[in-house]
DNA sequence: AGCTTGGCTTGACACTGTCAAGCTGACGTA
DNA sequence: TACGTCAGCTTGACAGTGTCAAGCCAAGCT
């Protein structure tokens, strides 16, 4: 009863309903956007009934939370791939930056929940799951950091000015969704501010 | 019919029913959040019935349109406010990024309705007292950023610069909501990233 | 064979935005 | 003064949403 003990075996018709379910809900958010994202929709496209969802998850806030994980999941894999080649601390500074935007044009309503558990959304904050998630997608950032952080410095420090940069132009070529392309076209012109950033000696 | 003609005088029960309608979603998305902030609340908090609000602007998205032109307005002149004892154009590009902030932490729901355009959200996008209000607090921004242009460098690529980098931070100040004191505090730390800007020759 | 139990369904509720239709009171015209 | 006109607002209905209580039902244990 508390949302599911700990097997995902198929007991009764569906097999491995949860997943199926968050996979539902991420078709819906790339198909249909933000407000396309319904318990009953996710239902109906899982083909069950409109009250399941909220048996697996704790309602609405709860299938929202476990997107939102997935994507965190699939947000650091951008980054990742991203970085993969770059063979100086600059370059996969860069490169983790472009993997930032990358996923938040490429997947704009997942983004959009991701971020916006502000203001009381229903997405529950102090999920496990979704916490370490999350952790792991900043960890990534972080690691790309750390070649720029001097001695004495605070590692949060530069950890923050290179998340609020490229978050907040991933924010803005959002909100200025006929625009999208200039912001991409404009993106290695915003980075250039990283160039001032000095390597650690 | 079309949405007013031009007077906004009482006719009928109400005086300036619209503005009246506006201050109460402000209100609601003040007290409630974002999910507080209903038509039919709206109109109850006016003292109407529960179609009026839908009358006075097109539907939901009307309306927020109409709230998100006032919060862009009452943006601008927090950002005013405090550049106004600003003494050197650093000083003011200071002050114009803590004032983005302020907003920003003051009115979270505000500020996340008026940057939430993305993503086929139910806001007017191509409003012209929208885009007007959002263009001058834009311009406010950039007419800070001037003083830091060099020869031959596009504005826009130092206003991108700071606006990315102060509206980054103010999102996931608010997307952490239980950590707001810990950004508010470190927002020196972020902003000493502008020092690495030089003045104009 | 009988019972328990978790997974899912069914049905209802309050609430939302939207629309069609109708009322109402102020204004212009005579 | 009396009469239309008409914008402003109300009323009532509709489909769609999330949530909850109750119940069904098949799998698995004793």
């Amino acid at each position: 009863m508390p949302a599911r003990p700990a097997s995902p075996k198929a007991t009764h018709s569906h097999p491995n309903l949860r997943e199926a379910l968050i996979d539902a809900g991420l078709t819906l958010l790339a198909s249909e956007g933000t407000a396309g994202l319904t318990l009953r929709k996710c239902a109906a496209l899982a083909g069950v009934s409109h009250a399941a969802p909220a048996h697996h998850f704790a309602g609405l806030p709860g299938l929202l939370t476990a997107i939102a994980t997935r994507g965190f999941r699939i947000f650091a894999q951008t980054m990742l791939d991203d970085a993969a080649t770059a063979d100086t601390p600059r370059a996969r500074l860069y490169a983790i930056c472009t993997g930032y935007y990358r996923f938040a044009f490429e997947h704009p309503a997942l983004f959009d929940l991701m971020f916006r558990q502000m203001c009381a959304e229903p997405v529950t904050l102090d999920d496990a799951e979704l916490m370490q998630a999350s952790d792991a997608a900043y960890g990534v950032l972080a690691q790309a950091c750390a070649p720029f952080v001097q001695d004495g410095q605070a590692a949060q420090t530069i950890q923050f000015q290179v998340w609020s940069l490229i978050h907040g132009y991933a924010c803005l070529a959002l909100a200025n969704k006929y625009a999208r392309e200039e912001f991409t076209k404009n993106l290695p012109a915003l980075l250039s501010l990283l160039d001032k950033l000095d390597l650690k000696a």
